[in-house]
DNA sequence: CTCCAGGGATGAT
DNA sequence: ATCATCCATGGA
């Protein structure tokens, strides 16, 4: 067993993982297991120390493991200075505070792509089924440690996939769209990393033409898969707005479990609130 | 603008 | 146990 230390002050693995970026990520004793791109890997947390362990790739040049991790978890982006940044009010504060050490994934495109085709009008948890799903039937299989993980469907895969074996990975109604989209990609027609040169606008122009992706799904794109971190809601959240969306949306997330959690115990008070 | 499209999780009864 | 409601939406 060999295990690498990596140093990663002012992160927080579990936030990270589990705020509704990323849904492949599977808790395994006292860490996670996934796969980064086309690499399996293993990762925890003790403190400001991160210990991952790496299992066999398949496709990609290997880089020294330290800086793949990294890289995904973004430990570069500098964190204090992007929280200094949002506005101060009430709301923002309280997200800021919880959120603590969530970092934004620089996700690979198509993988971010297609996830947040499937994600629409589907919880956090439905998503995570469709991802393993896709996964583990049009993915590649790789072993880490005593543990299976798949990567991410590529596009030629999902675009000769039939209707039927899209529907039963739950995709319901998105399957056209993914489908689609697939096949947009796959040949070449839509051409993702290119797209990368283009400003915000005509970036944003290019997502909305796809099938299923619509000025919202085209955001988070834009945030996690092209790190355009500080693109929109920029006139009120600031230079990283981006961030400051998603600490918003997580901490609203967990207050909403943590208010049916008191419910359950309480069923008297907190009756019909929604805003 | 309205309406609708999976289905699992979650809460209410 | 069963029933209703919800869901980081997009397209018709």
């Amino acid at each position: 067993m060999k295990f690498t230390k990596i140093r990663a002050p002012a992160f927080d693995l579990e936030k990270t993982l589990e705020s509704g970026q990323v849904f492949h990520w599977q808790k395994v004793g006292d860490g996670f297991v996934g796969v980064i791109g086309d690499l399996p890997v293993y990762v925890e947390q003790r403190g400001n120390v991160l210990t991952v362990r790496d299992g066999e790739a398949v496709r990609s040049p290997r880089r020294p493991l330290p800086g793949i991790v990294a890289r995904y978890f973004a430990l570069d982006h500098p964190l204090a200075e992007i929280c200094d940044s949002f506005p101060k009010d009430p709301v923002m504060n309280a997200a800021r505070d919880f959120c603590h050490g969530l970092r934004i994934i620089p996700q690979p495109k198509w993988e971010c792509l297609a996830t947040f085709i499937c994600s629409s009008m589907k919880q956090v948890a439905h998503i995570r089924q469709i991802s393993m799903a896709l996964g583990k039937r049009f993915g590649e299989q790789r072993r880490i440690d005593d543990h299976l993980v798949y990567t991410f469907a590529s596009p030629p895969r999902l675009a000769q996939a039939s209707e039927k074996e899209l529907r039963d990975c739950k995709l319901g109604y998105r399957t056209k769209n993914l489908r689609k989209t697939a096949r947009l990609v796959s040949s070449g027609h839509a051409d993702l990393e290119a797209w990368s040169a283009l400003s915000d606008a005509e970036l944003r122009k290019q997502l909305c033409a796809l099938p299923g992706v619509g000025p919202k799904m085209a955001n988070c794109v834009l945030l996690f898969a092209y790190e355009r971190l500080g693109e929109f809601s920029e006139t009120y959240f600031g230079e990283h707005g981006g961030y400051a969306q998603q600490y918003l949306f997580h901490h609203a997330r967990m207050a909403d479990a943590a208010i049916g959690r008191l419910r359950s115990i309480a069923p008297t008070s907190e009756r019909n609130e929604r805003s």
